[in-house]
Formats: structure tokens, C-alpha cells, sequence
DNA sequence: TTGATAATGCAACAAAGTTGCGTTAAATTT
DNA sequence: AAATTTAACGCAACTTTGTTGCATTATCAA
């Protein structure tokens, strides 16, 4: 339990994912909540709620890091092996919920992985 | 062809990535080469012998750009979309020659992919 | 050997992300 | 309800990766 405090940042941070079906850049939501809170508290929240499971992370295309909301079933079981598309027009990223088998690596342990697929969204195709 | 000039750059990075069976990355390589040449060379040469097909490159879990060298195969078919190893414990990162089948994905459009798998490699695992 | 210009060096800059520390405000205790 | 504790915040300064503009250099071909 890494956030024991609902603070107004954790309460607006929490409600902004939970109203999003895409994922959400750290930029992105520095840049949107640069009125209401600093880009310092922006990095500690997400930290905290990745750290409890509510969030989980990936590095885009462009380097940048994203945050998306976990699924009921990732927050119980850990399972957050799955596919991330960004679309090269619109920019929007989303999680897939798609299986990618990962054939076994001779020689290699195989620890996680992240898949990250880019071409046109729906409404961009 | 974006590289026409065989400068002592060139040649400099063109042996390092021909000697090594590894993929490096650009911040490891303007580190080792400070005394010999300029960070924004170190820069611009790899972006040059990425455009040549000589090389290629891609984002590591840590957000940092990586370069390593194309196949044959590649160089001539653009045959690009492999996964890549990086390694937990020593940090090395290599292609990987195994095919990762994508499952078409509704309503989307995709173009290329990024598969980045971490774990141990054969030495630490 | 000379001339055109691709490539380099350098310094300044931009953007993403981190750190330290004093202050604020949640949550708990009295 | 007031006092206490300390997690969380704001701010400024910093680090790191990567980029840009421009004067200078060195490659290559005429
Ligand atoms: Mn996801
Ligand atoms: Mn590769
Ligand atoms: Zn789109
Ligand atoms: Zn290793």
C-alpha cells in the first residue's frame, strides 16, 4: 500500500483515469494539470499508484513515459503482459487486450515483456 | 544513400557496430568515444547509417535510444520487426532472431511493432 | 591543386525527469 | 475540537538525453 493518504492530487489523478478509455502520457497530464498541481507531484502520484497495482507504465514510441489503468483481472493476478497500440496520426495509445505468445528463448530467462504495435486507430485509418 | 563521405566518424562507429554482437546504446557510445568525436557526431552518423539500412534502432525499457546492426536479410528486405533482450542484470541488449506473430487487430491499422522482452541473459541467469 | 559542400565541433538550448528541503495538510491521537 | 504526527506537496535547482545554428574543417571530385 504505497498511497495512505487521498489527497486532492491522488482524488484527481485517480478520477481523470478512471474516466479514460486510452492511456495518458506523463507530458500530457503535466501539461493539463500545470494549474492545479506541480509536475514534481504529477511523477510522485503516478509513481504511488503504479506501486499499487491501480496503474501500470510503458515507455511510447517517442521515449516519453505512459500510464494506463489496470484491469480488474491485472490488479488480482499481476498479469500486465499485454500489447500497447499508438496511433502514428492522432497520437492516442491504448492497452490491447490481445494475447502475445512469446516463444521460449533458448539460453534466455524471460522476466516480462513489452509489446508496443503502431499504425492508424479507428478513427484515423 | 545518406552517408557519402567515409569520415573518420563513419568509419570509427561503422567498425565498433561490425566488431560488436550486441546492440549499443547511443548514451554508452558517446561516453566511450568522448575523446575522439563530438556527441552531436555520435548523433547524426547513427541517424545517417540508420538511413543507409546499415543500422537500426529502437527505444530500451529505460527510455534510451539503441542501435544495432541490421542482417543482411534486413538490408535488403526492410525486414525490420524483430524482438529485442535486454538483460536485468548486466544490461545487455540484443536482436533477437525469433518471429513474433501479431494477431490482426480489429479495427486497427498496424504498421510496425516494437517487441522489447527483458529478463537474464545466458551469462546471469 | 583547387573548389564545392558534406560533415564536424562547439556552445547554447530544449525537454523529460529527479532531488533536497522547507512547508502544508491529511489522518490519527488526545 | 484542538493538538500532534508525518505523508505528501511546492518550489527551485539540477541531471540527463537529445537537438539546433553556425562557423570551421576535411572529404571528394573536377
Ligand atoms: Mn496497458
Ligand atoms: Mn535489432
Ligand atoms: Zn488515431
Ligand atoms: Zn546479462
Amino acid at each position: 500500500m504505497s498511497v495512505v493518504r487521498k489527497t486532492k492530487s491522488v482524488n484527481t489523478l485517480t478520477t481523470i483515469f478512471n474516466e479514460s478509455t486510452s492511456a495518458l502520457s506523463v507530458v500530457n497530464l503535466v501539461n493539463r494539470l500545470k494549474s492545479q498541481m506541480n509536475k514534481t507531484t504529477v511523477y510522485r502520484v503516478l509513481e504511488r499508484l503504479e506501486n499499487d497495482g491501480m496503474l501500470h507504465s510503458f515507455i511510447g514510441v517517442d521515449g516519453l513515459k505512459w500510464y494506463a489503468k489496470c484491469t480488474e483481472d491485472e490488479e488480482t493476478h499481476q498479469n500486465h503482459t499485454h500489447p500497447h497500440f499508438q496511433c502514428n496520426d492522432c497520437g492516442k495509445v491504448e492497452c490491447l487486450d490481445v494475447t502475445i505468445t512469446i516463444p521460449a528463448i533458448k539460453n534466455k530467462q524471460i522476466e516480462s515483456a513489452n509489446f508496443l504495435i503502431t499504425g492508424q486507430c479507428e478513427n484515423c485509418k
